[in-house]
DNA sequence: CTGTCTTTTCAGTATTCACAGAAACGTAGT
DNA sequence: ACTACGTTTCTGTGAATACTGAAAAGACAG
């Protein structure tokens, strides 16, 4: 590394603007970038010296990546310094990332509209009409999360297949148009 | 509106919550919660008193907010000034800001794999791992925004069913386990 | 135990982002 | 064209966030 080829240069950039747009912070998206460009596990200082970011920068990031669970610790024989990689598989790393914005925000979020709706029926400051827009919400994410629950356990092999019927298992499932 | 009940006061405050967590202003969140509880369209001045918000503010969040395409502006028989209304299908309105994340983050970031792909085939620099890593990307997004181009179309009850199937899917379309 | 190398924590600083308030602009009625 | 009401734009201010550099803590070899 240390000195990236102007498209590596141009990925990491893209990678970090579009991290801060799904509230990741930018140098954290960039380290998560070169490190999955990176055949080889970086160290701290690598990353710092090619980003241009402090040290202690690339350390709370780090944490934060390993937090995510997408970038992993790792040794390499005769140094003693922390290397880190990136997970490599693109399916599994999504399905990582979409499993801990579940748990962070999605769960969360259902848990206060159960609360919300259970509140609102009893007392009579909320109007009928906002328990009835609660519950809309509550319905979709419940749907929805259910339904990932089921299918983020799919090998990547059969999930790729599935993806790529697309429109073809609406006939199949006769769901009817 | 005007003053919320701590129902609805909860849930516009978590609501602003998530918005930041996804990249959303907080204050855009906010009006577009309190546009999504309540019946009746409201204005800029009734959203910047309840939130306690300047009408500046309120003004350039709608405009975002229609920027999505989930509030839209509406005319109230002799009022004057403008009011809006946030969509209330929840999946209508999720399928919206899907569109809409696509268009501006996803479509450009595919642009991009694409440009880089064929850049690293030229250049020396590049190296053929990071090849790979970007055309691990690229078939990643191509495959999956191929698929959402498709199943975006099913009208919602057809959604809806499909979901709830969940797990049977995979004996239907026997694409084994 | 000591010296060296590495990582982490912390306090201060810089940058970015959100916001308020004022001014400018637009529009419809008279 | 003027007035009244509403909306939008703009600039300065404040708050939140990200970042740096230094110091502390930790690990290991000799």
């Amino acid at each position: 590394m240390k000195h990236l080829s102007p498209t590596q240069q141009k990925f990491v950039l893209h990678w970090g603007e579009m991290g801060t747009r799904w509230g990741i912070n930018r140098t954290v998206a960039q380290i998560h970038a070169l490190l999955y460009l990176s055949e080889k596990p970086l160290n701290a200082e690598q990353l710092a010296e090619t980003l241009n970011v402090a040290r202690s920068n690339v350390s709370t990031s780090l944490k934060e990546l390993q937090g995510w669970g997408i970038v992993k610790l790792v040794h390499i024989l005769g140094d003693k310094r922390d290397h880190f990689e990136s997970m490599k598989d693109v399916w599994e790393m999504f399905r990582v990332v979409l499993d801990e914005r579940k748990r962070r925000e999605i769960d969360p979020t259902l848990r206060l509209l159960r609360d919300c709706i259970a509140e609102a029926a009893k007392d009579k400051e909320t109007d009928a009409y906002t328990e009835e827009r609660l519950k809309a919400l509550r319905d979709f994410f419940e749907t929805t999360t259910s339904w990932y629950a089921q299918i983020r356990q799919w090998p990547t092999k059969v999930m790729v297949k599935f993806i790529q019927l697309g429109d073809k298992t609406l006939k199949t499932l006769r769901l009817g148009g």
